[in-house]
DNA sequence: TAGTCTATCGCAATGCATTGCAATAAGGAT
DNA sequence: ATCCTTATTGCAATGCATTGCGATAGACTA
């Protein structure tokens, strides 16, 4: 998703989640649905984002599809990577430096939270996110996307030091 | 700043506020107390982004100083942002789009809020930030930074009209 | 004033992400 | 099997942000 303000969501666009199907099978069977085409191209790069399991820059995701088939581009793995979050299938977040970072859906929706002292990252699971996200929506009425929750601030522990 | 996991935010680290004196003195102040110096070009970026007031990505700063300065380069621009930065007068948060976006922190430390229905973006001030930044001590144990929080989700609206 | 030290600047190169365009290949229809 | 339509791909170019390096210029000392 290139990710600027004319990309939209469209409401009810969920990937189906039966879970008897590979995720190989649903990926195809979503992309066939739109008239659209499942390469080995797209295979792989599914595979790496499977593989890479959780957390990977675009640049690294770039780069292990090209160790498995030199004749990938980056063009193709971001569009590719565009496609699977059109379809519901993986996001991205920016991360403190702006950069992308992708994941499947598959992986639980979660968000981030970097500490500025100490530069620990921790994830946020749903639970842990739900009185976030209610606060996020009595002040302002948003309901925020989790997936796309990157908060920066002060862990516990370098918030003491600091006190100290 | 260049904002990889290297940078660091050194406690209790903030600008002397006294409104008596401009931001030019202070911010020359500042930065010749570490041994640096306030330059024309260091002035002119700072002139820049406060007339910016409030929201400017680093390319649009970058451009409107060179209207002014051609012999100034993006990277004066960004080098002097990152100072700027580094004592506390200007922050920068990622955009939807990944972008940088910087301020000065005259303006009242708010977060961002992005529609992903209707591409509308909302500014969050610290009244309403005060609830979700105590959601996320309460959940998470962090002290968020306002300046950084950048969420994206559904606004009202988008929100009803999904549920049609 | 002359000399030294070092902060700053411009330039050029690099990395990441995106996009337009032309060539290709896949799939469906006849 | 052949043709036609259109999705996909690779390439090259672009934009934004960053960084290393050499040249410059400012500040301070003697």
């Amino acid at each position: 998703m290139h990710c600027n303000k004319d990309s939209r969501i469209l409401p009810g666009m969920k990937p189906t989640t039966d879970p008897q199907r590979s995720l190989a099978t649903r990926l195809q069977a979503s992309v066939q649905a739109r008239g659209q085409r499942w390469t080995e191209q797209r295979q792989l790069i599914a595979d790496v984002l499977a593989a890479s399991d959780g957390h990977a820059t675009g640049a690294e995701l770039v780069e292990r599809v090209r160790a498995a088939d030199l004749s990938a581009t980056p063009s193709t793995v971001y569009r590719t990577l565009d496609l699977l979050e059109e379809l519901g299938f993986a996001s991205h977040h920016h991360g403190v430096d702006g950069r992308e970072t992708y994941h499947l859906e598959e992986v639980l929706a979660h968000g981030h939270l970097y500490c500025q002292g100490c530069g620990a990252e921790v994830e946020l699971d749903a639970t842990a996110a739900k009185p976030i996200l209610a606060a996020i929506e009595r002040a302002t009425g948003y309901a925020a996307d989790l997936d796309h929750l990157s908060l920066q601030g002060r862990c516990p522990s370098c918030r003491a030091a600091a006190a100290r």
